[in-house]
DNA sequence: TTAATGATGGGCT
DNA sequence: GCCCATCATTAAA
């Protein structure tokens, strides 16, 4: 399946031109495999005609089972998305301004998602810039809260899934080289910090710096 | 180092 | 229902 909902891509976006759409199974599976396996693929947010994309380079984990997941104490009105089927869109709001972007894994009625804590921009950087109010290419989209900012990734889109017209992850062939895929502790979380649940690609700029282990 | 900023949800009545 | 500590963060100092 082809990427083929916006007939403008190649022209604004000519590096996706050719990228498939990753299969929603590709999410319903462990979620930690799914972390590893999505560093390198491509976030693209359609929004207002036109295409918004980075390669995505840094992931953390969150599984029902694990006290520093949303899930852990059930299912409410806002981490519903969390406990649908993966490939479903999870955005939660915190900190009273920020956004966070999440990709849901597992089967429906196992609660897991994936949060999105960095990529690199490919396309759209005018946009970005805007969206961020800043120039600096290296502070687009390095931590949550700035990539939801940069492809305008909000409330409304919680729940929804992916490759359905706003929001995409893709293909684009790039081979991640594996020996640069590291673990470590999660970053701003007060329990579960014993698990090695973030995933991200060595050296790349755009990784945040990670926690101190207490 | 800390303020900004408000939704969320657990604990209680 | 009400209360209020907490929060998967960021930017400024």
């Amino acid at each position: 399946m082809r990427f083929t909902s916006f007939e403008k891509l190649s022209i604004l976006c000519p590096d996706l031109s050719n990228a498939d759409v990753l299969k929603r199974e590709f999410f319903q599976r462990p979620t930690l495999q799914v972390a590893y396996d999505v560093l390198g693929k491509i976030l693209a947010r359609v929004f207002d005609g036109k295409v918004i994309a980075g390669r995505i380079v840094e992931v953390e984990a969150y599984r029902g089972d694990d006290p520093a997941s949303h899930a852990y104490r059930g299912k409410t009105k806002r981490n519903s998305p969390m406990f649908d089927e993966g490939g479903t869109i999870y955005v939660y709001f915190t900190y009273g301004m920020h956004y966070c972007f999440n990709i849901v894994t597992e089967s429906a009625g196992f609660p897991a998602a994936l949060l999105i804590r960095a990529v690199e921009p490919l396309c759209g950087v005018d946009i970005m810039k805007k969206n961020r109010k800043t120039t600096e290419i290296c502070n687009l989209t390095n931590g949550p809260a700035k990539l939801c900012q940069a492809l305008k990734i909000e409330r409304q889109l919680s729940g929804k899934k992916l490759n359905d017209g706003q929001l995409y992850v893709l293909d684009d062939g790039f081979e991640v080289d594996k020996k640069l895929v590291q673990r470590s502790r999660r970053i701003g979380i007060r329990v579960g910090t014993d698990l090695l649940w973030r995933f991200y690609l060595k050296g790349n700029k755009f990784v945040s710096k990670g926690q101190p282990i207490k």
